[in-house]
DNA sequence: TTTAAATCTTAATTGAATCTTAAGGTATCT
DNA sequence: AGATACCTTAAGATTCAATTAAGATTTAAA
């Protein structure tokens, strides 16, 4: 999850800063208000958090600026600004919440979530190298071929991803991907992480899928 | 716009209801939080305002249970408790805004435009490729021809559109377009779907309704 | 209220996509 | 080398969705 934060004051910016980052979150400051916006525009942040007063350009102007060319990105205010018509002014001018400084950081972070709530249910992706596999449109792309896979093949697949870096053991797929509970010796497995193998045009040097003789399969990242 | 607004200080409560009944909202009142959540699941109001100290349920337990049942209805806290670990925990049980007393009107009335403002744009139309489907006039266009559809293919085609790019599951569908609970067996979806792709004109190469066999079907964007 | 039309649902058939089995070939370990 | 485990292929079995038509239900009209 990606920020950015429109501050000038240098101390906030770094509390905010340090704070979110100890979040999970990755954060790049804007001090100034023309390049905060143009920062905004060219890139694809998940949410914007602005500071009203600022040099350049205030905060209202990027924010009504922005929410003109049709972007959605959630936008959250930040600011000393604290009577009722700057707030209602504030939100009028497209933010999604406004915050008063002091404002408790985790307050903040609270309400930053919230906004990132939607997203976050929407996309649900799995990667291993250049291959994604999005759960919920129920796409896999290698690159930018859409592959095709049947359901077995997508739960497999999706299996080994939900493992990626750990041994997959035979007894294990069989259970967690055919729902199969007793013993069972056959080789369907073999036959799809065949037809996987295919499919996402895997061979030996570039075998993202590793058999493990004896135990299971494993994926993992490609060493760089 | 209907609102729901759960509250059982009187004089609170008729304060808060007429006012945004003179900003043109239908406000319906529950003086008990058990009767609240009862109605908020009931009927389809477009926001929650919640109190958090209630006779019968508390607000939290309101707002988790209702969003435990998938329910998606923007809800606001409008409550006394003021302590950051009470926002955090009203947010966090799945509200999307937490207002504190003594509040505002205008503020409050302002905060929810903002969270009513995401239905208002998407609601009106919704398309695919050359499909409008346009809810509040009922009407279908395929580019220039106004197609008939059916109270069922209608309401079919808007969740399939509200769901664009994403798998639609057979179970989702049969509860959400037929509101059936319980485990069903029968094809009835699939008829449906075969009505609209006719009455859509959407055959093989131009399928923009896509079968995900086993799990369901997904409407997305023709890839140009 | 009765009748007709439109709409919704069920059921049965067909056809195709997908899954599984099985068998022969290949690699890997001792 | 021999044994074991895995790979590969293709055919047969199975499941699931598309399609159609007929019966049930709702809605509108007479």
């Amino acid at each position: 999850m990606k920020l950015l934060l429109v501050e000038d004051e240098v101390g906030i910016a770094n509390f905010v800063k340090q704070g979110l980052e100890e979040n999970g979150f990755t954060v790049e400051v804007a001090d100034d208000g023309s390049k905060g916006l143009e920062m905004a525009l060219a890139r694809d942040y998940d949410l914007l958090l602005l500071d009203w007063m600022l040099p350049g350009m205030s905060g209202i102007e990027i924010c009504s600026n922005f929410r003109n060319q049709d972007k959605d990105t959630p936008i959250i205010f930040l600011t000393a600004k604290d009577t009722v018509d700057e707030t209602v002014l504030g939100l009028k001018s497209g933010a999604n919440d406004y915050i008063k400084k002091p404002f408790h950081f985790k307050e903040l972070l609270e309400r930053i979530r919230v906004q990132l709530r939607q997203d976050a249910k929407e996309d649900h992706k799995l990667t291993v190298g250049k291959i994604v596999l999005n759960i919920s449109t129920h796409q896999v792309y290698n690159d930018l071929d859409e592959v095709h896979l049947t359901q077995r093949e997508f739960e497999l697949l999706q299996y080994l991803l939900q493992h990626k870096g750990k041994v997959c053991e035979r007894t294990e797929i069989i259970r967690k991907v055919w729902n199969i509970y007793f013993d069972y010796d056959s080789s369907v497995i073999d036959v799809y992480i065949n037809s996987l193998r295919k499919k996402l045009n895997l061979n030996v040097q570039n075998n993202l899928i590793e058999t493990i003789r004896g135990v299971g399969y494993i994926i993992k990242e490609p060493r760089s």
